[in-house]
DNA sequence: GCGTAACCGAGACGGTACGTCGGGTCTTCCG
DNA sequence: CGGAAGACCCGACGTACCGTCTCGGTTACGC
């Protein structure tokens, strides 16, 4: 992903120049390699405009006039992960739920980058009414896309026509979320089967 | 809570002195006083420990002295809402869940400070790494006060004695938080029936 | 010299900005001017960067691009003052000197500001490693330039070629800084015909 | 001088504490003990009373107490130095000249801690007005008491009896203070002969 | 012989200034 | 017109000392 810029830290490196009055790919590549790199090297707290700038040999509004907010970057930079982002049908709703939690969220956070990106654009979405907006907008659209999961357990006959997709949904979400947010990504991921089980099933011996 | 400082705004009341070699309670209490009203009048974005000195007309020494980051005087300020932080015991477990999320959790954040503080103890606890152990610290406590819920419900056979309390209890914190920092609590606190009856029973009418 | 910048004060009035990525000469202009006041009303203990920095409307940052220490800006203060640095040929080295050390040295110094500032450059040198070689390095130059009066001397005939200039300069501004540092210039230029006598003839009436 | 506290650094060492209502000698010491120690390691730069009470394990308030500024406190420390304070009598008011200057001023000066107090002092005065008191009530006793070099020389019939022994006292401390601030002590020791001469017989060769 | 006054250490207090970092805006110059 | 470069103002960061204050304890002196 970022190997196209294998000589990015050399300052010798003829600069990216204008290409006219239109926007510069290379730049932006550049731009996003470099916060990829920065968020890497220093975590959350070392990623700023001015480093990513820096990294990138780009100008500082260069950067503002493609993303408003540091947000808006983070989110890019995340999105160039989620490309196959097509749940695998397993079958049954338990799979699809065991595979979306296990793999589409928790084992795609863990380890890699990614989670780290998604902690940082959650902590700013609390601090910026902006980077709020961004983020609600790109959560409504995975929920959109991913209650297909429930779609799809309601075409096979597992649930009622009437079953609330997002409730769902959400709760398997949350519980992602949440850990994630506690840094306990590793941990949350052999808890998988029995979340997805209390959530289809309720809690095993209730007797309300 | 603040009430008891009522003209903390006023330049020309006396200082506070040092009242020796120890910690002098006036300058706490204004300063978490201060806190709170930046707090609100700022919200997170406004919240910086040069604003609450300026504030609570205290030295920014005075406040690294006894709080190490801006985190843990957050949580301070958080804490001093936490007093009745004893569950009812409504009699049954799906009573006692709806209050917990309800009122304990969503109830106490919505419209209130309160909620904003968490937000931004859990947006900084991304960032930095000792805030991530306050924060960490304090969710474990009041997880093991909260699984107290769960332990009520063995009590009365309203479950078995292997179920898994930190679960449940996580599902039920997890959606709270979510919302919270999504800023849908309001929304959220219409659902809260129906999110306990999904964890404690399961999806209505699945079949697997 | 000062005399430009007549609303320096006047907070409503619109904002320097940045004239592209180079120095503005403006901002340079107000930071020295705003030094100069401030030396001018606090007097040395009174100078700090951050009053510069809050009378010239302009950010530390901004100084600290341009001045690294605190005793190069004094220096840049001190300069604005020293454009006349011909010194006038009297057409007699006694004429050269009482001239150089009542007009050039203490004349320079009494009243105005030039005595505070450089008595405050002296002070800072003293204390910072940095300032010291800044001190140094223009002492040195003023020095190689002063000893152009013995240099006239010596083609009048008045003193042999191999006379040690860089000695006789070095008493007389020895003595200069002497009664500048102990705030005795008003009371110094009244000596100054004797000290010069001395300098050149030596005490009256020895016998050694 | 500070050899009689070997243990200063050891915090088990049984407090100093109050002896009633008196000043305590065992404080003081400690306290100009650390003074210089403190001057020693880190320069004038280096100094503050908080370094010094660390140093002397003792309270702010005790310094204050006794010494009004850091200035007063410099000076003792350097007065614990100049116990020997007369000029011996080398018979000729050249040799004297060249005792004082050499010995008693400039090679006292030189390489020991002196040196640096005395500038610290020095630089203090330009700052603080305490200070420049405190400072020329000291020059002014030095001063009076160094003149009596050029009275032996009146009373041996090498000058006049109306020569102005201020004047020619304050030239060569002038050269000594000079060279001090700028730390030049060193090449000066080497100049000195040829400086008192100059003092006595003016320039050599000078027809004016 | 007992209160009290002054000293001692310790360290917190409200402040000021430090020097640095980053934010977001602006302008110039080059292609 | 795009893009780099970098200066601009601003504000917050966390730290070091400042000089003051109050404390609890200790000792010597005067009543």
């Amino acid at each position: 992903m970022s190997t196209d810029s294998p000589n990015r830290q050399d300052p010798e490196e003829t600069a990216r120049r204008s290409i006219g009055a239109r926007r510069n790919p290379a730049s932006q590549e550049a731009i996003l390699d470099a916060a990829e790199a920065v968020l890497e090297e220093g975590g959350i707290a070392g990623f700023s405009i001015e480093a990513v700038a820096r990294r990138a040999r780009a100008g500082k509004p260069t950067i503002y006039r493609w993303w408003p907010h540091r947000t808006a970057l983070m989110l890019d930079v995340y999105k160039r992960f989620k490309n196959a982002k097509a749940f695998p049908d397993t079958g049954s709703l338990r799979g699809d739920l065991v595979s979306f939690l296990g793999d589409h969220l928790l084992g795609f956070w863990h380890g890699s980058l990614c989670g780290t990106v998604y902690r940082a654009v959650v902590a700013e979405a609390q601090t910026d009414q902006e980077a709020a907006k961004v983020l609600n907008a790109y959560h409504d659209e995975r929920m959109a896309h991913s209650v297909q999961i429930v779609d799809r357990a309601k075409s096979r006959g597992e649930v009622p026509q009437d079953t609330d997709g997002e409730l769902i949904i959400g709760l398997v979400v949350s519980y992602a979320w949440h850990k994630l947010l506690l840094g306990q990504v590793e941990e949350a991921m052999e808890k998988v089967p029995r979340v997805v089980e209390v959530i289809l099933k309720g809690v095993p011996g209730y007797r309300g």
